[in-house]
RNA sequence: GGGCGAAUAGCUCAGUUGGUUAGAGCACCUGUCUUACACACAGGGGGUCGGGGGUUCGAGCCCCUCUUCGCCCACCA
């Protein structure tokens, strides 16, 4: 008999055949068990057994990070889903409704790319196409081959509800994502704003302050001559990194404590090339022991200047256009010369440094370091540029959040994280959430160009103007993707619809398990959206893990080619191979760091393991046989040996060690975190550690070793050995599900029967109960 | 510029409020195919806990300082 035809008919009816094979191999057992398990709903949440809808369980509910439609499952999702799935399986065992809402997220720019690559490789363009025409391209190809990487994480096991697989694009997601719209406009917390943003010149859209993220970079900062008008003799020399942007200055800014420049302030300056007039302004702005202590200010094109340019009241003329090339609009057509108009920005920089070199403007050129924002999507360097968007204000979201985390109703692990949480709200800027791509929500804001009537935002299509009955025109921007991924843990319940039984029994949840990285995104958007929208938190605990790097501790990327593909681990060692190197191997917040070079080196360990239980199994299969055991309880304890008593007693320490390590389950009953409590629990390598001593140092060397002459030699202290080994790898196999569940629930499968029947409480030992110490053996000494 | 983290055995890391000879896995050495397991078992070697200073009866753990890596944030013109 195979291990998949045993595993698929679980019997303890022991047959002379029903020997497990000398080795066990993952790939015979895991997608055939997975595919049971989701037969018989195991993963499967039911509002109705929840305490808030009169049930009788307490519910858990993780949402998971939604990946990208696009992605191929790697390392990092595998770390990730990995400690989602152990929490989830714990809990589904301690007896709660656990629910794992799983799903993917469009992806607006990232989709949109790898899109636009196609087209171009196809000798088109996105432009070619038009929207409608791109928009159902795009939607075809997500159809077709997004949401692979759901199908990979059942590859690892991961036990969500697939029957609430969401998706941020979906038509009840989109609802969602317009109702909060709409809600925020009509409060006044959605605005247009005119102002500088980030803006990438090559996926062409606005990004929010989060999406530019900074790389350090070595430039020069240009020291360039402006002289006073009618005074040849006279000049100030300002200092910039950007000489290109000078083509748009409307002034120089001097520190008005700077008495270098008392002098000049209201004097006109000629600007080199152009030689256009502008003032000297006297701003704080300006730090005077910084560069020259002179500023040129550009208002469209720095988002400083453009500050500095309300306060003097001067223009913004824009030099640059949004391809990033030279170009003057409007009135600042002039401002270009002709020779430059076109050129690449980084093309006229050079071009512009030359000129002014020859005109003898150029003082000097300093090597100067600074961080340089790029597109977080394309690396592009961002522009910034004067335009026209949507913004959230942040401030009142940012409030309830920041308490949520001070009082404790939320606590963030690694603890240090709050303190950066804390800081990034206490600043927050507001969020720029339109973008001008084609995939993704449009914005569901409506213009009457005829009358003029004021932009109305609309739950419904307004195909006419209510005032005076013209056909209306949409907002032709999309909303940031991380619009639809703040509502996540909201809108995959069925918010807006507030009756909803999913939002009623698992709302708020409990857990948010995610790589520090997207906190900001992601993380504290989702606690303002819960406590604006739902008036709760959406999970009074977020775990922040962190990330999977190489031996030279670089992050895994595919540009670097030293990612590991799960698929492949799983493949030759097995998902709970897998999945126990990850969470046996990784502290709180600590980084895991493995060999893409050596997958035996760095998986051998959960590999060996596996086998080693494997064996106990067969062992014990073999030696206790098939004959039903006496349940614990109904031996006297006076039968029990010194080794009984000892291997019992070391299991009541392993579950108190393992329940110890996972920690409190949820907030004491005022919904608060004790300072205690705060920093307790979730450390997942602890408890992986104290069940594998338990079956590898104490039941496997000790016990087994102690039992079997006592097994040989029969009669009724045969009987109490096969009771009490049964028992305690009955409970390690518990312990170890939520770590490795293929292994435990095919070994657990096989486990005899007691004499009253009731070993197997359940059909699966992924809904069987989480272990409980033994009173009567409360120590772990012999 | 501000903030944070890390530095413990050859490698990757544990060491919870300071308290007996500092631990694990891998690697290494010596045995052993002992009828569950050589992906194993038994035993063993190996660390001035980054440097310096301090508090204490006592410090890997607390304080100061320095060095080296890494991360986050910032209106580095």
């Amino acid at each position: 008999m195979s291990i998949t035809d045993g595993a698929s008919k679980p019997t303890a009816s022991g047959s002379p055949d029903d020997e497990l094979p000398t080795t066990y191999s993952a790939a015979d057992v895991e997608s055939a068990l997975y595919a049971r398990w989701q037969a018989a709903g195991t993963n499967t949440a039911d509002p109705s057994r929840v305490n808030r809808l009169g049930g009788a369980r307490e519910p858990y509910t993780i949402v998971m990070p939604p990946p990208n439609v696009t992605a191929i499952l790697h390392v990092g999702h595998g770390l990730n889903n990995s400690v989602q799935d152990v929490l989830i399986r714990w809990r589904r065992m301690a007896g709660d409704e656990a629910l794992w809402v799983p799903g993917t997220d469009h992806a607006g720019i990232a989709t949109q790319n790898v899109v636009e690559k196609q087209l171009a490789a196809e000798g088109t363009s996105r432009n070619a196409l038009g929207r409608e025409a791109f928009v159902a391209r795009t939607e075809q190809f997500v159809e077709t081959t997004g949401g692979e990487i759901l199908q990979q994480l059942k590859a690892i096991g991961a036990s969500a509800d697939w029957t609430r697989t969401g998706y941020t694009l979906s038509a009840p997601l989109s609802a969602a994502v317009t109702e909060a719209f709409v809600r925020l406009f009509e409060e006044g917390l959605v605005y247009r704003g005119h102002r500088v943003i980030h803006w990438c010149p090559r996926c062409m859209t606005s990004l929010s302050d989060e999406e530019a993220e900074f790389n350090d970079t070595q430039g020069a900062l240009y020291h360039i001559r402006y002289v006073v008008d009618g005074d040849p003799a006279a000049s100030i020399t300002v200092a910039t990194t950007r000489p290109e942007t000078m083509l748009g200055d409307v002034a120089v800014a001097v520190s008005p404590s700077d008495d270098r420049y008392a002098g000049f302030v209201g004097k006109q300056l000629i600007l080199p090339i152009s030689g256009v007039r502008i003032p000297v302004i006297a701003d704080d702005y300006t730090d005077a022991a910084f560069g020259t202590g002179a500023v040129k200010i550009t208002p469209a094109h720095d988002a400083n200047d453009f500050e500095v340019g309300k306060r003097h009241h001067l223009d913004a003329p824009v030099v640059i256009d949004a391809e990033a090339r030279m170009n003057g609009s409007g009135d600042s057509v002039d401002r270009v010369p002709p020779e430059l108009r076109g050129v690449d920005r980084f093309e006229a920089r050079e071009r512009i440094v030359q000129m002014l070199r020859e005109r003898g403007a150029l003082v000097k050129i300093v090597a100067h370091a600074h961080s340089v924002r790029h597109c977080y999507r394309c690396e592009t360097v961002v522009e910034p540029r004067l335009s026209d968007q949507w913004f959230v204000k942040m401030a009142p979201l940012a409030q309830p959040a920041l308490e949520a985390v001070r009082t404790g109703r939320i606590r963030i692990l690694p603890e240090r994280w709050e303190a950066v949480y804390i800081n990034w709200l206490e600043g927050i800027r507001d969020w720029n959430i339109s973008r001008q791509l084609w995939w993704g929500h449009r914005v569901p804001v409506y213009y009457c160009d005829a009358c003029g009537a004021a932009p109305t935002a609309s739950r419904t299509p307004i195909t006419q103007c209510a005032a005076c009955g013209t056909a209306t025109r949409q907002d032709e921007d999309v909303l940031d993707t991380w619009f639809s991924s703040w509502l996540w843990p909201i809108s995959t319940l069925g918010w807006p619809n507030e009756s909803s039984d999913d939002l009623k029994a698992f709302y708020p949840g409990d857990v948010l398990v995610t790589a520090p990285e997207i906190l900001f995104f992601w993380v504290s958007r989702m606690i303002m959206s819960g406590l604006h929208f739902m008036g709760d938190v959406p999970y009074h605990t977020v775990y922040l893990h962190g990330t999977v790097r190489d031996m030279q501790h670089r992050k895994m990327s595919k540009s670097l080619g030293n990612g590991i593909d799960p698929m492949d681990v799983v493949h030759r060692y097995g998902a709970d191979s897998l999945r126990w190197t990850m969470i046996a191997g990784m502290g709180l917040g600590v980084d895991v760091l493995l060999d893409p070079q050596d997958l035996e080196k760095s998986f051998a360990p959960g590999r060996n393991f596996l086998t080693k239980l494997w064996n106990i199994g067969r062992f014990l299969l073999t030696k206790v046989g098939s004959d039903p055991v006496e349940r614990l309880d109904r031996i006297a304890p006076l039968s029990l040996t010194s080794a009984d008593h000892w291997i019992l007693g070391r299991l009541t320490v392993a579950i108190r060690e393992c329940d110890a390590a996972l920690g409190p389950v949820r907030p004491g009953a005022n919904g608060r975190w004790s300072d205690a409590e705060r920093s307790a629990g979730m450390r997942l390598d602890a408890y992986a550690d104290a069940a594998r001593r338990f079956v590898w140092n104490e039941l496997a060397d000790w016990y087994l070793e102690a039992v079997k002459p006592r097994l040989i030699a029969g009669g009724e202290d045969a009987d109490v050995a096969r009771a009490v080994l049964v028992h305690a790898f009955d409970n390690a196999l518990r312990l170890l599900q939520p770590i490795i569940p293929f292994l435990t629930e095919t070994l657990w499968a096989r486990l005899p029967l007691r004499l009253d029947g009731t070993i197997r409480e359940s059909e699966f030992l992924a809904n069987a109960a989480w272990p409980a110490g033994i009173a009567t053996h409360p120590d772990g000494e012999p």
